[in-house]
RNA sequence: GCGCGGGUAGCUCAGUUGGUUAGAGCAACUGGUUUACACCCAGUAGGUCGGGGGUUCGAGUCCCUCCUCGCGCACCA
């Protein structure tokens, strides 16, 4: 039942009861309908303990309107939410928690520890639920899933197992990202490279078997001279090929060192002499490998020295270490020099500090179908939006190392790799590797290592779903709504994540095969269409963070513009693909669009009769059978090209440009032409076009209210039930949207025929009246309702358009009287194309001010001729140009030139 | 070093395959309460499309080159 609008709109209100009525109603359930296309997104699971930020509301509005679009399209749509365990990041927060406790997790133990994580995630998880909800975010919450929970953590087990068996995952000993804060190896990905000042130190070394001789060495790192193993020139360097095979002096401690000769070595870097310390450097440990050089690993894993670096220096922070070497260099007389120096390091993402490369035992995952996961993008069976990302993903994958896995942490899913206790445990005759654990499990110890978190979403599009299981829902869950039609995330995690749950996907949703076809790739990838969105700057451009304090609470956002207001801004600011420069000054209009959308229903209501709304073919009938008159005409043609314009941006995920084209229609064209045209025929019931343009309206804010509902659900739905067009109270993602020809069809049906010629009548008359309007602003008459207006039609069609619309003209222009005429001089006037437009002023008329105004067009419109005539003269263009090309040049050379020839005379006539 | 993206009105951005006199919103300015809306209405002003060169009948759009800003990857101790 329709019911009458409040004079101003309020979300604080309307928001919360909607989202309410629509949760109790399970109509956000995404559930296997047979008939139906399924349409799934599975949400970029936030971090369990996350507050909701800028970027988690553009993600999330991006993904509702995705899936709102194809539920009013009566799609079976699927929004699978759930949280993250965030490893790492969770586990950092807990003990900065147990540290301002006074306690630590080691004193704690394992199993206190996870107790207190678990209750941390229970105290803070769930609150970025309710966040999404009050942003509206359609998710079927029934089955939000938490990487921890026991049967996702069984199916990542299960992956790990799986994988193992395919002989992917091995472990290994070698050279990891070491964070010394969280104490824990890390992934090349979560390393990130920033510059950072320092020294470079130039030492010398004596020659052992030259005593007095010495080589200079430059290093940055002279608190790793402990481990040094080795010293390494270039073989082709001259300078240094006869101590190739000597020997040099470690200062401290002291002893012998090979100096070898290694291709890795740059000749024209400092004095092209590296030392090698193999156990803390990547390059060093691979030019140790080539020539047997010991390791010696000089450090703890909190990077404090170690025993090894000698009593001064044992239990010394890496930092002061260096300070201190540098100080003991000089001291020996060994320093040559010390400069300032940049150079890239290292650094831990998510602890902030330096990573320190260290040979430990680690588990590692060879990525599975690399091959198929490219050739799934080159195909195009997975697509990027924009397509620019490609190059990223495909760069990244052709590089691709192996992944290591393991982390040093408690908080996570635990390795299910059991060791016998008291044999080998390098030997993997004596592991147990299983989801469930031996069946012995007192003869076993399981591997104290967690799995890094990235290890777990990756499995996000199908282990939600209960993969792996024989249970026979999860099959037909599986079958319908996998592969999901479309991720929508952020660049920044295109490695991460993007890229490793298309491998995990290929690999895991099938049997074991080591390549596969491209129909096998096309069932298997998770996803069709990747959405990819930039990230949100503050209005200068830089990131937003908490530190900077630039980063507005999207709860303080939605409290000053309602959520549909934010979402429509965000959207609205968005350019595809780049980073969006946020200031809330520029959110504005999307609460003023909810304000305009909202009165111009209140003024519909206002005309009565909105109780007959209810179907579509009510409303058409209303319409059927009687020529639609001209303003209608021509914003159906504007409904239907909008409407076709909207479905080509979905298609092209052109999000952005779709809330300029919602808001231009809707504000642009129906408020401020249409409803206003509308008013003169309102103005009396008798007026025979009366009904029509009610229905006209209806028609409109009836799909205006569908094609918005996706960006605006709340409003949208307020006003789809209040303007009567909810059927037996039933939702507006109910409501059947049409395709722009599907609607043209039914209208057709009914009689109702759009014509385009009228349509463009309409644009002229458009024109004119605007003319008017700037002749009457040009005099400061502007607000004058009651002046006089003379026309001269262009010829006898033009005028018969201009008598035809003359009441909408009247009212629109602000005139009293209008006359038609076949000449008029000593008023001002503007050129239009449907004729010249004067404006009779009791008083004198400005002539030099009219002059000077008339001379300006004149001159612009001389400068067009000429570049049109140009054209066509060029005999070059009139043949090699096609001949619509060359026609149009003519017809719009004629319309100037005749328009030029009015002012002309216009100016003359003063 | 390799790669990607941007440089169009004061600001933020559109500008599809090259084709009318390059658009929008905001800000500015002028004038306004008319059957909803000042979170409003009407109007005005503002741009040699980063520079240079080329292809073409025709270039904001294609090619080359340079400048500039941002980002990613790699990395020499």
């Amino acid at each position: 039942m329709p019911t009458e609008l409040n004079q101003s709109y309020d979300p604080k209100t309307v928001e919360p009861k909607w989202y309410q009525t629509w949760e109790e109603s399970g109509c956000f359930d995404g559930n296997v309908e047979a008939g139906k296309d399924p349409f799934t997104i599975m949400i970029p699971p936030p971090n369990v303990t996350g507050m909701l930020h800028m970027g988690h509301v553009l993600d999330n509005t991006l993904q509702d309107i995705f899936i709102r679009r194809a539920r009013v399209e009566g799609k079976s749509a699927l929004w699978f939410p759930g949280t993250d365990h965030a490893s790492i990041a969770t586990q950092v927060k807990v003990e900065k928690a147990l540290r301002a406790e006074g306690t630590s997790r080691r004193e704690l133990g394992r199993e206190k520890f996870l107790e207190r994580a678990w209750q941390w995630s229970d105290e803070h998880g769930g609150i970025i639920f309710k966040q999404l909800r009050r942003l509206g975010a359609s998710c079927d919450w029934r089955r939000a899933r938490f990487t921890m929970d026991a049967e996702y953590q069984r199916s990542v087990l299960a992956s790990f197992v799986e994988l193992y068996e395919r002989g992917y995952i091995y472990r290994g000993k070698r050279l990891v990202n070491w964070c010394p804060a969280s104490q824990t190896a890390l992934s090349n990905e979560e390393v990130e490279m920033k510059p950072q000042k320092g020294k470079l130190y130039k030492m010398r070394y004596e020659i052992v078997e030259e005593p007095g001789r010495f080589v200079e060495i430059s290093t940055t790192r002279p608190e790793t001279i402990m481990g040094d193993t080795g010293v390494a020139v270039h073989p082709e360097d001259e300078r240094y090929a006869d101590l190739v095979g000597k020997h040099c002096w470690r200062p401290f401690p002291r002893a012998e060192i090979p100096i070898v000769a290694d291709r890795a070595v740059e000749k024209d870097f400092g004095t092209g002499v590296l030392k090698v310390t193999p156990a803390h450097d990547q390059v060093d440990f691979d030019i140790g490998q080539r020539h047997n050089l010991p390791l010696i690993d000089v450090m703890n894993p909190d990077g404090t020295l170690n025993a090894l670096s000698g009593p001064e220096f044992e239990g010394v922070e890496r930092f002061k270490a260096r300070q201190m070497a540098a100080a003991k260099l000089e001291e020996l007389g060994l320093m040559v020099e010390v400069e300032d120096y940049e150079n890239n390091v290292g650094f831990s993402e998510r602890a902030g500090v330096p990573i320190e490369p260290r040979l430990s035992e680690q588990w590692y995952l060879k990525y599975p179908k690399v091959e198929e996961a490219k050739r799934a993008v080159e195909k195009g069976i997975v697509r990027f939006h924009p397509k620019r990302w490609e190059k990223v993903y495909l760069h990244w994958l052709n590089n691709i190392q192996d992944w290591c896995i393991s982390r040093q942490l408690w908080w996570g899913q635990r390795i299910p790799v059991w060791y016998r206790k008291g044999a080998d445990a390098s030997d993997p005759a004596n592991w147990h590797v299983s989801v469930d654990g031996p069946e012995d499990p007192e003869n076993w110890e399981q591997d104290e290592d967690v799995l890094d978190t990235w290890a777990s979403s990756n499995l996000w599009p199908f282990a939600t779903f209960g993969w792996p299981s024989d249970d026979p829902k999860v099959k037909e869950e599986l079958d319908y709504f996998y592969p999901t039609s479309m991720l929508v995330t952020g660049f920044d995690i295109i490695f991460f994540w993007v890229a490793r749950m298309i491998m995990s996907g290929l690999e895991l949703t099938g049997n074991s095969k080591d390549a596969l076809t491209d129909e096998e790739i096309d069932q298997r990838v998770p996803f069709k269409d990747i959405f990819i969105h930039g990230l949100i700057r503050d209005e200068k451009g830089r990131k937003m963070s908490k530190s900077l304090g630039n980063s507005p609470d999207p709860l303080d956002l939605i409290e000053k513009f309602g959520a549909d207001g934010l979402r429509f801004g965000i959207i609205n600011i968005a350019p595809s693909g780049s980073d969006i420069l946020f200031s809330e000054e520029r959110i504005e209009i999307g609460r003023n669009f909810c304000t305009k959308l909202w009165n111009a229903c209140r003024f519909r209501q206002m005309a009565g009769g909105v109780s007959k709304n209810q179907r579509l073919d009510d409303i058409v009938g209303r319409l059927a059978g009687s020529e639609l008159e001209g303003y209608g005409n021509w914003i159906l043609s504007r409904l239907l090209e909008t409407m076709a314009e909207i479905e080509g941006q979905f298609s092209r995920f052109e999000m952005h440009a779709l809330a300029h084209t919602l808001h231009n229609f809707f504000w642009g064209d129906f408020c401020d032409w249409y409803v206003e045209a509308a008013k003169a025929m309102l103005q009396s019931e008798e007026d025979p076009r009366h009904d029509a343009a009610l229905a006209v309206s209806d028609l409109v804010i009836r799909h205006t209210l569908l094609l918005l509902h996706p960006v605006m659900p709340h409003i949208t739905e307020e006003l789809w039930s209040s303007m009567g067009y909810s059927v037996d109270g039933g939702f507006i993602q109910d409501g059947g949207l049409l395709t722009a020809s599907e609607l043209k069809s039914v209208l057709e049906k009914a009689g109702v025929t759009i014509d385009a010629a009228g349509a463009a009548q309409i644009e002229n008359v458009k024109e004119l009246i605007s003319q008017a309007r700037a002749t009457k602003a040009e005099y400061n008459v502007a607000s004058k309702r009651d002046v006089t207006l003379f026309v001269t039609p262009k010829d006898n069609e033009s005028g018969a358009v201009v008598e035809a619309n003359l009441d909408t003209i009247k009212k629109l222009a602000g005139a009293a009287t209008i006359e038609l005429r076949e000449s008029v001089d000593n008023l001002p006037g503007s050129v239009s194309a449907l004729g010249t437009v004067y404006l009779d002023l009791s008083s004198a008329v400005d002539v030099e001010a009219e002059k000077t105004r008339l001379s300006k067009e004149l001159e612009k419109l001389d400068k067009a001729i000429q570049a049109g005539s140009g054209k066509l003269k060029n005999p070059n263009f009139v043949d090699k140009a096609p001949p619509h090309v060359v026609d149009g040049a003519r017809k719009q050379l004629e319309d100037t030139e005749a328009k030029r020839d009015e002012i002309a005379r216009l100016l003359g006539s003063l």
